[in-house]
RNA sequence: GGGAGCAUAGCUCAGCUGGGAGAGCAUCUGCCUUACAAGCAGAGGGUCAUAGGUUCGAGCCCUAUUGUUCCCACCA
């Protein structure tokens, strides 16, 4: 019974009912069978109220390429999903929410109904991500999906926090840390962007206490001098050295400082004296630790001056600056302002020019973690891909600073340290406590949360139940793979490494498979802002998911950005088409209801040569998955799939096709039915859905291609000697092809073929019909010789073939060609017997080398005999 | 300032451990050949950024230079 698939292919249908079929099959779930090797991969959790975009996309892509290829492998194969709570992104998106559409803030609500409106959001926003991830065929399992901020993650956050204080590796520390004046909250390092913004240097004099003389100190920030507690100078600096243990007077303020000498101050940069204030730059904080200076704040969290300001309190910290500087202009401690370009560190959410603040921080020491997590992946215990990402990860770890923990939010992990204001006593514990164990008063728990990278840093064990020591633990912990984007490598693969060592005393992951940013067509990045975003939903519904997964993860290489752009997407839409209508194609000459490969001895040569051909294919793409290279794989089979598959294996098949009821034709029906059935299962991985949706069309055995077993290279395929026979003959099918072509003959001008040639296994009865079929020959001959004077010759290295097309023939040009193809040989020939009669070469190559070179010279020499005796029969 | 990447056909990029330069798109020519015109058959097009070096042999390894991108640190 022949099977039929629809004329033309619709992936959106074929998409939503497969990947049900799959869900409600449950392939997605790792195989119970405990004697399969496990695999497994977490997702890198995408914000939980974000919307997919073409970065998602890519790193989905890859990981189920991995996971797909890897279940098929018969590994038992886990792809944890879920999202991550984004603390600050999505605090502050509900909170755009509340501005705008009922003109509240946060603190209008309260902490206790803010956060119930955050649930809200994330109970409605949260799962439309998840469903983006469907569309694109992604094979998680769902039932184990995850949220940084669930009950287990949560728990597991607090687990952490205690035990890492316990053994002193979290303090509370008063440092200097980024604060955005608008959004209210510490940011970390990662958090704050730099941008240059003009400015201006102010050079002030600070009089020197009991002389007539003053230091010129300049400053881009003369508001901060009522935090100044001293003015520092290089010790080696010749210029200014003598100032060292002088007073000065502070102006304005009348506060006397004292000049104290550290490594810190540049010398030849600026006036060679530096104004420390302690409280408001990170640098001035380190020098007043080594010097132990006071700490004076001039700030209040919103960047309004306080009380140590003087009559400048309440003002902005601008205008504030505006007032002062003119002021010291008319008191005359102003010496002259400079206009000074600087880099100013700005908040990455809303802009605002971030204060450097003293504050009441949490910390984890870091140092004591760094190490392990160096040595992981300088032993190769985890190793990077591509290579040169460890560098970064060294680079970072190496100058590593202690991580500020704490976030002055409202959404995420609130920090499980609970205060009593009655003895003082400050309780760090797993379970919320009421009242202070020391003194039995009440308690009140910090207000502060943790950064979000503190509980995306567990996500490889808190997703698997940790702390409790569950199945999943002891079964996928490590897990095999994290594929992430560059750009968050310090922020969260290396928090998770440092994690896993310490509290699962085990590597978190075995390899980091990095990929690059997805550009636009142009190559820039895309965002927001640029409204240059390609959304992949978009492109999902009009070209499908496989066209999207294709674009992404063909000639796309470890670590490097790519570009996207509609020609990408065209092209690979067109392969989706192609390998759909080579499919209908084969289906149409279909009447077998299962597949048995035939013996070797009923094979004929186009056979044998298309499962050599597959069976290369089969070793190669497996060897490019295994090595994470990804793109590669997927160039091959495209190649194999149009070129070999389609080009010539479809076309040398049409006359078999024809002759219905023939032994051929069942032997092609079964051998071609083989080879697609097994390419659609190389394919799968990247391509699920087409390649499911023709597979169950196809006779098959199982449920669905996604749970058959990969192509295995086998040995039995390899028939060498009819790829040379096949070799020969597309060479001289397209040397005919070439020159029919350049005459201009139309391919229904059908003309007959005079064969010269010794090669009979390549020229006979057997392959006449491929001269037929393709290279539009009437009749074909076997000659020894020929003499027609109106005929094209052509030289190929196992034949000459001459057709009579001599009203077509221009001999003068025919003659033309050969002189040039003869002068080309020659060349090619002087080039080789150069090399081989190189000492060094012959002395120093591989044999294999020598060899080839030995071959091809053979070749073309075949090549320039003919030419000599064609140029001979024209002359 | 520290670190890393990139520079190959008109465009976008592959090129795995060094062994006669590739793909897609674009261009040109000829084809509606009964799977596919989203297709078929052919063609043109590259001193592999520059200069040295190692090697029998370099797009690939080493050094320097130029251009370009990114990450980290920071500019009192």
């Amino acid at each position: 019974m022949k099977k039929e698939i629809a004329k033309t292919y619709d992936p959106s249908e074929i998409e939503s009912r497969l990947y049900k079929y799959w869900d409600e099959n449950g392939f997605f779930k790792p195989d119970e069978d405990k004697s399969k090797t496990p695999f497994s991969i977490v997702i890198p959790p995408p914000n939980v109220t974000g919307q997919l975009h073409m970065g998602h996309a890519l790193d989905e892509t890859l990981q189920d390429i991995l996971v797909r290829y890897k279940r098929m492998q018969g590994f038992s194969t886990l792809w944890v999903p879920g999202t991550d709570h984004a603390g600050i992104a999505t605090q502050i998106k509900v909170e755009e929410n509340l501005r705008v559409n009922e003109g509240l803030t946060r603190y209008d609500l309260g902490r206790e109904e803010f956060l119930k409106r955050v649930w809200d959001w994330k109970n409605q926003y949260g799962n439309r991500i998840i469903n983006q991830l469907k569309k694109l065929g992604a094979s998680c399992d769902w039932s184990r999906e995850r949220f940084t901020m669930d009950e287990g993650c949560s728990k597991a956050v607090r687990e952490v926090f205690v035990n890492l204080y316990d053994k002193g590796l979290i303090y509370r520390g008063h440092r200097i840390i980024n604060w955005c004046p608008h959004c209210l909250t510490a940011l970390s390092d990662a958090e704050v962007d730099y941008k240059d913004q003009p400015g201006n240097f102010w050079h002030i004099k600070y009089p020197i206490k009991g002389e007539d003389g003053y230091v010129e100190i300049a400053t881009t920030r003369p508001e901060t001098m009522f935090g100044d507690t001293a003015v520092a100078v290089n010790p080696n600096d010749e210029n200014t050295k003598h100032l060292i243990g002088k007073t000065l007077i502070l102006p304005i303020v009348g506060r006397e400082l004292p000049v104290i000498a550290d490594d810190y101050v540049e010398i030849g940069f600026g006036t060679g004296c530096v104004k420390i204030t302690p409280a408001h730059d990170p640098n001035d904080f380190l020098v007043g630790q080594r010097h132990d200076l006071e700490q004076i704040k001039v700030m209040n969290d919103d960047a309004t001056m306080n009380a140590n300001a003087g009559k400048y309190e309440g003002m902005d910290r601008y205008e504030c600056r505006k007032a002062l500087v003119a002021d010291l202009e008319k008191e005359g401690y102003l010496v002259k302002t400079v206009p000074h370009d600087h880099n100013v560190g700005v908040c990455y959410r809303c802009g605002t020019t971030v204060e450097p603040l003293t504050s009441d921080q949490w910390f984890v020491k870091m140092k004591p973690l760094a190490e392990p997590a160096i040595e992981a992946v300088d032993n190769g215990s985890i190793k990077f891909i591509p290579d040169r990402f460890s560098k970064n990860y060294y680079n970072w770890m190496n100058n590593i600073l202690d991580w500020c923990i704490s976030r002055q939010l409202w959404w995420g992990h609130r920090i499980p340290a609970f205060y009593c204001d009655a003895c003082g006593e400050m309780t760090v514990s797993k379970e919320d406590i009421t009242v202070c164990p020391k003194c039995g008063a009440p308690v009140h728990q910090d207000e502060d949360v943790l950064d979000t990278w503190f509980s995306s840093a567990l996500w490889p064990f808190s997703v698997m139940g940790w702390p409790e020591n569950t199945e999943d633990l002891r079964r996928f912990y490590p897990t095999d793979v994290l594929v992430t984007g560059y750009d968050i490598i310090t922020f969260w693969v290396s928090r998770m490494i440092f994690s896993g060592l310490e509290h699962m005393g085990e590597k978190p992951f075995s390899t980091v498979f990095i990929h690059g940013l997805v550009r636009d067509a142009q190559g820039r990045k895309m965002s927001k802002s640029l409204g240059n975003g390609i959304d992949p939903l978009e492109i999902i519904e009009k070209f499908g998911a496989d066209a999207l997964r294709y674009a992404l993860a063909t000639g796309n290489s470890p670590g490097n950005d790519m570009r996207f752009s509609d020609e990408k997407i065209e092209a690979a839409r067109n392969f989706n088409n192609k390998i759909w209508n080579a499919s209908r194609f084969v289906l149409m000459n279909l009447d077998i209801e299962e597949v048995k490969l035939p013996d070797a001895s009923d094979l004929e040569i186009e056979d044998k040569w298309i499962l050599s051909l597959y069976n290369k294919t089969v070793k190669e793409v497996c060897t490019n998955l295994d090595n994470f290279e990804l793109g590669i794989a997927l160039a091959k089979l495209y190649d194999f799939i149009w070129d070999i598959f389609c080009d010539w294996y479809i076309e040398l098949l049409k006359p078999r096709f024809n002759d219905k009821g023939s032994k051929s034709n069942l032997v092609a029906q079964n051998v071609i039915t083989y080879v697609l059935s097994n390419t659609l299962k190389l394919l799968h991985p990247f391509m699920p859905f087409i390649t499911e949706e023709i597979w169950q069309t196809l006779p098959h055995e199982g449920e669905s291609i996604m749970v058959s077993n990969y192509p295995k290279y086998n040995e039995t395929f390899n028939f060498e000697n009819e790829e040379l026979i096949m070799d020969r003959l597309i060479a001289s099918i397209r040397a005919i092809r070439n020159r029919r072509s350049e005459m201009n003959v139309p391919p229904s001008k059908k003309a007959a073929l005079f064969i010269e040639s010794s090669y009979g296994d390549t020229y006979n009865e057997k392959t006449e019909a491929f001269f037929v079929k393709l290279a539009s020959a009437s009749t074909i001959s076997y000659v020894n010789g020929y003499t027609d004077e109106n005929a094209v010759q052509i030289i190929t290295d196992s034949a000459k073939i001459y057709i009579p097309l001599g009203d077509l023939v221009d001999f003068e040009k025919e003659k033309e060609r050969l002189n040039k193809e003869k002068a080309k040989t020659l060349s090619e020939i002087e080039r080789i017997e150069k090399k081989l009669s190189n000492e060094g070469f012959v002395a120093k190559a591989p044999q294999a080398v020598i060899d080839g070179e030995k071959n091809k010279l053979a070749g073309y020499k075949e090549i320039l005999n003919g030419i000599e005796s064609a140029l001979a029969k024209l002359n």
